[in-house]
DNA sequence: CCTCTTGTTGTACGATCGTTCAACAACGGA
DNA sequence: TCCGTTGTTGAACGATCGTACAACAAGAGG
């Protein structure tokens, strides 16, 4: 008998790494850069910093993403489907009416995992990027419409329930709402004691509210 | 006679630097800072970058910051007076009445200077840091006390003339307008032409306005 | 004209940055 | 069992980073 066995209990007991299927890899490489941004801000983000979070070499980055600039983008594009993918869960498991929709979506705005200072701590460091950097806005461009769809859906049906002939401009309508949600956010980001979670739905829901009373007056009128 | 007139008008006509008071020097450095900021985004604020943009060597810095992050703070510290300043001199020059200088604030809002998308995005950089720089915290609590006292002052006076016995929650108006305020910046930051500056004026006093009729409501019912 | 103070310069240093690439090794298939 | 593919490693490169410091010189005061 050889003594093969014996070396290989000593030599399989541990593999100096595990191979991966690109797309899982790649997977793993913009999980560890959102986390590196959670943990450091934009000082996280060093291919250093990024492969340590992953458990991986530096060189693997470039393996799979041509650039760091790549990383960060795709990163950016992943934060925001999954966002968009979170809100368009919670309101389809919410009740069909287009009240109990949009009052689904703002309790996703103001609850885990959207409300944590981290996380939102890192939307404001991708929207620090925005200016400055082609990828950043191409991605913008590319996922952003999504929320806009979703609100603007919701807002449309809501009124389109409540007062069929208003006419609110939808377009202004969901650019206020947008930035008070945007607004809360960083507000919480900043300084989260200022307000509660269910305050911040109740703002928000205060001024669905006096569109939908606008509605009302302008439709008299 | 000498040579010496000849010599001097030959060495005098470049110094080859000028000295300048500590003070004024600090000054022009924070404003290199801030230019840099609006030029290059997060990546223009490296020693070599701002020196090169203030005319001057690399070790004049830390001659006058003890180090690049008391540099940044002090550029945040008068971003922040700066603006502040402006609103408060927009707003005494306005007449005296609650409305008409709640109107000059939002105006001052949503016109230059402030309303830029360079100087925007240093906003949006410099929140960016504020999750892991200790620093730039302790400034945003020292100077963000100045707006918020500015809004919440002009919210009162306008409240308790139009309707004195309200019972509007001071504290959830002044944190739904600054939010509403924040969120159109950042929108303007991003997508400067998705609405226009009357736009937005108009937005935040359909907001103050609905406050008011809703103050009606509570206070009669 | 000389001296003294001190604002200013520019080199130098060590650390870290993003990227490259030759060598290695995991593991599916023959 | 061995081979071939290829995901993975880690050293190395040049560039740039923040900071320190010795030398310089501008400008005021005597």
């Amino acid at each position: 008998m050889s003594v093969r066995p014996a070396e290989k209990s000593l030599t399989t007991t541990k593999p100096r790494f595990v191979r991966q299927l690109p797309e899982q890899r790649r997977q793993a490489l913009i999980a560890a850069t959102i986390e590196c941004l959670k943990r450091y801000g934009h000082d996280g983000l060093s291919i250093r910093t990024i492969s340590a979070q992953a458990g991986v070499s530096v060189g693997l980055i470039n393996h799979h993403f041509p650039n760091k600039d790549e990383l960060i983008a795709a990163a950016y594009r992943h934060f925001n489907s999954e966002l968009v993918a979170g809100f368009t869960a919670a309101v389809e498991r919410a009740p069909k009416s287009p009240r109990a929709r949009l009052r689904a979506f703002l309790e996703a705005s103001f609850s885990a995992p959207n409300l944590d200072q981290d996380v939102l701590a890192v939307w404001v460091v991708f929207w620090g990027m925005y200016r400055h950097s082609r990828l950043i806005q191409r991605v913008q461009r590319e996922t952003y419409q999504g929320y806009v769809q979703l609100l603007r859906g919701m807002l449309t049906d809501l009124l389109k329930e409540q007062r069929p002939q208003s006419r609110v401009d939808l377009r202004l309508a969901a650019i206020g709402l947008t930035a008070l949600l945007d607004g809360l956010w960083l507000q919480w980001c900043l300084e989260p004691g200022t307000f509660r979670p269910a305050e911040g739905v109740a703002l928000c829901e205060t001024w669905v509210d006096n569109l939908c009373r606008r509605a009302d007056r302008s439709a008299l009128e």
